[in-house]
RNA sequence: GGAGGGAUGCCGGAGCGGCCGAACGGGACGGUCUUGAAAACCGUUGUGCGCAAGCACCCUGGGUUCGAAUCCCAGUCCCUCCGCCA
């Protein structure tokens, strides 16, 4: 949810929202509607209180008056519930028009859309295509079966298999232990959540398109464990000592993919269900750009200890995502398509998702909405791709990148028609 | 799945339909006393919106009433018992 109030008074903050993907007269609607609101809204209040006085005469006079009193309150009071009906109305209004307007960009986030985000930092050389790219590979290793899994899912799944699980496995565990040692609180997350999480995580309406719904609509698959642990301090309000709050969640993700018909449907780059462990921050307001550089840190230093080029982009306004005011996307090179590819991505919500959520941090005089920022730490399936072409071998075998080596126990898997 | 009980402020816990934003106890904070601390005593101590008057909030949403923390309905969550279960 976006701030009304500066909405209505600060002409930067509108125009961030409207360097972003906006319906055209939306934000004007919204104005209206708030200015109706809180006219309503002002009217009841007085109302309110002629009636809350009225009530109280009558319990202080004596029974012989009661009776007029009760009278003239029942009028003040039937004035007092059609006014009501009316503020609810624009209240419903309002809220069904105000979740639709996306958090403003932030200044130092570049205008345009998809391809136009700021290249920060190139790091890495980028070596040739392997003889095989990540899905062929893996299809000769046995590491991925995505046929079998199309006769039992459907298109978009995977079986991982053999060293390939293993592998998955021991990315969880690198990933974990990585953001473990800078302070995030490892968490395995609920993968089922409320339809209100959802919202309050500031995923819907607007991503609703995107995500299954399990029993009747009463429970949402989770895209990101990032909605689960934004609802961990759902209506909290921190002291300052307990900030930053940092949690590294690990969680099965599940997506639709609505609309992506026909893109990346080789191999397990773009699946309907993955693993993740997701980092996840919240902070002071006046911390929160700090905040997302150190998420950004983190993340290089997995993508760089996995030993992948890539490069950092700076998002550009109109590709951001409804929540996010800033977002930083780590592209790494995959060697098949001669192209960087998105491996992680983080971004800083600022207050929009804390709005929704009621999660403050006390201050002298009374107390304020935090920031909030998630970032990944690895998403396994998207990992593995690049991890099958940059570790393939000449010979066909597939090493195993050193990091890992603590947890897979083996080093090396040779090429095999033994599948 | 079946049967009961419950949800009040930082915590415990009271609360007759009007005198309840809420007793009492604890905690925390400030002060007196003390070389310092403890004890004792005194005081302060919820939040959001609003310039303010004021309004709202006793799990959530409806309802009854001139008036609801208190009565009614629905929901959510927690606890106990029975059944089932990794």
């Amino acid at each position: 949810m976006i701030d009304l109030k500066r909405l209505r008074e600060e002409p930067e903050y509108r125009r961030g929202i409207e360097r972003k993907r906006v319906r055209d007269g939306l934000i004007d609607e919204v104005l209206e509607a708030d200015a109706e609101r809180r006219l309503l809204a002002q009217e009841v209040d007085g109302l309110r209180a002629r009636q809350n006085a009225a009530s109280k005469e009558i319990g202080n006079a004596p029974p012989g008056e009661r009776p007029a009193k009760i009278e003239t309150a029942g009028r003040l009071k039937d004035e007092l519930s059609a006014q009501e009906k009316e503020l609810q109305a624009a209240d419903a209004r309002l809220r069904d028009l105000g979740l639709q307007v996306p958090n403003p960009a932030d200044a130092s986030a570049p205008d345009g859309g998809e391809d136009e985000g700021e290249i920060v930092r190139v790091v890495g050389d980028t070596p040739p295509p392997p003889p095989l790219d990540h899905a062929g590979f893996a299809e000769a290793m046995g590491f991925v079966d995505t046929a079998r899994a199309a006769e039992a899912s459907g298109s978009r799944f995977a079986y991982i298999m053999r060293e390939g699980a293993l592998l998955e496995l021991a990315l969880v565990n690198y990933a974990m232990t990585a953001i473990v040692g800078h302070g995030f609180v490892p968490v395995v997350t609920p993968a089922l959540v409320r339809e209100r999480t959802m919202e309050e995580a500031g995923f819907f309406p607007t991503d609703r398109a995107q995500v299954y719904d399990v029993d009747d609509g009463e429970l949402f698959l989770l895209g990101t464990s990032e909605v689960a642990l934004s609802a961990l301090h759902r209506a909290e309000t921190f002291t300052p000592e307990q900030l930053p709050a940092r949690y590294g969640g690990y969680s099965t993700c599940f997506r639709r993919e609505a609309g992506t018909y026909g893109k990346d449907t080789r191999g397990i780059f773009r699946v309907h269900q993955f693993d993740k462990v997701e980092m996840f921050s919240f902070c002071a307001s006046e911390h929160s750009v700090d905040e997302h550089e150190r998420i950004l840190a983190i993340e290089e230093e997995i993508v760089t200890g996995l030993g992948l080029p890539y490069r950092v982009v700076n998002i550009a306004a109109g590709d951001l995502g409804p929540a996010a005011a800033k977002k930083f996307d780590i592209e790494a090179w995959l060697p098949s398509e001669r192209a960087y590819r998105e491996i992680t991505s983080c971004s800083n919500y600022t207050d929009y998702s804390a709005r929704r959520l009621g999660t403050r941090v006390k201050r002298a005089a009374g107390s304020r909405l935090v920031h909030t920022l998630n970032g990944t730490a690895v998403a396994v399936s998207r990992m593995l791709v690049f991890l099958f072409e940059h570790y393939q071998q000449p010979d066909g075998s597939f090493e195993v990148p050193d990091v890992l080596r603590p947890y897979t126990r083996f080093t090396n898997v040779v090429a095999a028609e033994r599948r």
